[in-house]
DNA sequence: TGTACATCAGTGAACGCGCGTTCACTGATGTAC
DNA sequence: TGTACATCAGTGAACGCGCGTTCACTGATGTAC
């Protein structure tokens, strides 16, 4: 059957958006097609209408998961009262409901080491994608220069987003929380300095 | 054929081995039985001579590999001039040797969102390796007490862990050794804190 | 001392399943005339 | 205005491959007698 114009790219987003929280939940190869599909009352053949290959859907899924967090990001930064929006970026990251929320949350805490086992093609994309979040969350870092803010926004990422695999592995809730707590206070203080 | 007595145990801790070696430079479903067993010149139906499952063969091998990082970090501290061991231990995690080195590199940077979606079992197996390397990293931490130093190198450990995750996703070798040297900086100064 | 039997790490064929990808087909709507 | 044809997102069976796991078997050495 043929649909409206708007249809195919309709389809194509919500399946890029479903792909971003399977990839994240189940990992880029615990994340089946099929099962992808099917979420989305769709059929696996039909996939390929869409993309070239599952490889070409997670380096699209990560980088649109991505840019997600960075929207989040910017909105809890931009509703923090004057002057502590890197405070509020840190304990949004750090929260108990980000920890829990693991479809919905940080793709690079979910998928990082991923990333380093696949094709260049794949690494650029996402690069990009992430060197463009660090650039937004440079906004709201202290520092007097672009470079410094840059520079601690990469740092507070990929350390940021370590912690939080760490914080995700642990089995028990009192330990989880005691360590998110820490790690609010170790990036806040990290940020102050120089 | 009949082996001698200890030869088991000798096989056993080669599969372990190699294993932590496989997982990390390919990721847990990267690294199929058949391919590890014929590095070690063996058949993949041994292997359930040794283990019950791949399953428990990656919990087994991700520990032995975060014992084996631990041993290379204790190694390094107690090298370093006198005051020096924390510097020389993140001068050494971020080396450019490290980063290169992802099969006999930090288990944690490339394997650590996996844990999240194991077993119970398995994760508790590897909360235990973790907390053991961490006791050991304490030693060398600056902080008056012993909870102090420990909470900084649980800090230490999931942020380096993470930044040396992004590190080898990079596919640009200049920005990779910049932020390889900010790194170190920002966790060198970070550790100065409280 | 010699012989029969037990042991068990390792072998390799086979099983079964999941899953990425392909392909001939469908059928509602748009377009050409 | 009506009719014939083209389009193409989506369908679902089928293919092929990789891989975890099982299992009957092997055969050198240890043990019992």
């Amino acid at each position: 059957m043929r649909y409206p114009a708007e249809h195919k790219e309709q389809t194509r987003e919500r399946i890029v958006k479903a792909a971003g929280r399977r990839f994240r939940s189940r990992g880029g190869e615990g994340a089946a097609i099929a099962d992808l599909m099917r979420d989305l009352r769709l059929t696996h053949g039909g996939f390929y209408r869409h993309f070239d290959s599952k490889e070409d859907l997670f380096a699209e899924a990560f980088a649109h998961s991505l840019e997600e967090m960075g929207d989040r990001m910017v909105w809890v930064a931009e509703h923090a009262p004057p002057g502590m929006a890197a405070k509020a970026l840190i304990e949004g990251y750090f929260s108990l409901e980000h920890c829990e929320n693991l479809p919905e949350g940080c793709p690079v805490a979910a998928l990082a080491p991923e990333i380093a086992r696949r094709p260049r093609r794949s690494r650029s994309r996402f690069l990009q994608a992430l060197r463009r979040l660090v650039t937004r969350m440079a906004v709201y870092m202290p520092g007097s220069t672009e470079e410094e803010r840059t520079r601690k926004a990469m740092m507070l990422l990929s350390g940021m987003s370590g912690t939080m695999t760490i914080a995700r592995a642990m089995t028990d809730d009192h330990e989880r929380r005691q360590f998110l707590d820490n790690a609010k206070a170790f990036y806040l203080k990290a940020l102050t300095i120089t």
